[in-house]
DNA sequence: TTTCGGATGTGACACCTGTCATCCGGACCT
DNA sequence: AGGTCCGGATGACAGGTGTCACATCCGAAA
């Protein structure tokens, strides 16, 4: 049984979703059998069409795609995921290959690799954009530990403290502290810039 | 001569852009003559192809979207340019209008309607998204003057006020004081919460 | 149990920021 | 010349923010 490959695509902008799916359908072996919107609805799509390759877009609303790379891998070990992205942050490699991911491509890619690419993931081998892989090896790790990431996060618009430190319930000043050790880690002068730093390297 | 419409795609995401490429040529009405990956390039190559009409993603390194439909009437006035974007920023509508566009389509709307809006594009009527239509007129126009947008394009990534006031080469006095006449106006309590909101508003 | 280490909170201090009133020097008009 | 306007700069002040040292608490290791 060598039919088409099953490929189930997720992404939440509808345009770039239907896009990729002409992209693909001109592809003979390859058979797009579910497009989907919003990342809660994929591990039960992906049963539901019997996918064998699952793009995944990082950037969605609720759930974001290295979570349900991890959802598939866990319900459905069967199923390989490629994950799409705008960004070629460091961090979003690292994790999302340790969420289970089999490929990683940035929409820089050329459109014909796409399609190489997935029966690369589907024939059980992994795909990485050689450039990213290097600079993600020399970023090192994440070297911000949970309750500073989690304060960063929320530093990443601007609020004031006292606003953040009620958000994520705890005092000011341990708020204080957390941004002023994040900020040494990153070695910024500002939590703002050390939050769009962090941001930008994938570490949140 | 009613041949097929001439349309050039320019997106610097090339994987989106190929795939874009692939749902347009799914219709027969329609010709993808060109494809660019950067804004600059624009105008000569509609130019060389006698493209009818350019989809243009406002999201580009170097020269966006919305500058590139301003040299587009400038140079080639029969040319009609239909914006693209991620982002339905209020304000990203009111200057693509003022530019020349003559279309709007949020990445949102569904694969289907593209060549419906670039066919009514072609035949000289404006295609605009209407939620995003109705929600720019109640945003109402900018409220920042020039300088108050420059120096908050600054404080986007929270860089330091001398930072920004050696960059925009003024005084760090005067740097502050735009920065509160704009805090002000836009009802922040930061910099770059005001920063934030202008540019989610598309005002920067 | 005791000890240790991490997580959390507090207070003090210096510096940065936001607000405001004010001033200076051209441009422009009469 | 005089007058007005405006972009830019300055200085003072209050409050927010970053840094640091230290105090607690609690669970895990010894």
């Amino acid at each position: 049984m060598t039919g088409p490959i099953r490929v189930l695509l997720a992404d939440d902008q509808a345009l770039v979703r239907g896009a990729l799916a002409a992209l693909l359908r001109l592809e003979d072996d390859l058979d797009v059998v579910a497009e989907v919107g919003d990342g809660t609805d994929v591990v039960a799509a992906a049963r539901e069409h019997d996918a064998q390759v699952c793009l995944l877009d990082i950037e969605m609303p609720g759930m974001d795609g290295i979570a349900v790379a991890g959802q598939l891998r866990a319900a459905l070990p069967e199923v390989r995921s490629l994950m799409v992205t705008t960004f070629g942050r460091p961090g979003y490699l690292r994790r999302a290959l340790e969420a289970g991911a089999a490929g990683f491509v940035v929409k820089d890619t050329p459109a014909t690799e796409l399609a190489d690419a997935i029966r690369a993931v589907h024939a059980g081998r992994r795909v990485v954009d050689p450039a990213l892989a290097t600079e993600s090896l020399a970023g090192g790790p994440n070297p911000l530990g949970d309750r500073e990431r989690q304060v960063l996060r929320e530093c990443l618009d601007g609020e004031p403290i006292a606003t953040i430190a009620a958000r994520v319930h705890l005092s000011p000043g341990t708020v204080r502290n957390y941004v002023s050790s994040a900020i040494g880690k990153i070695g910024a002068t500002n939590r703002v810039e050390a939050a769009r730093i962090a941001d930008r390297n994938g570490w949140l």
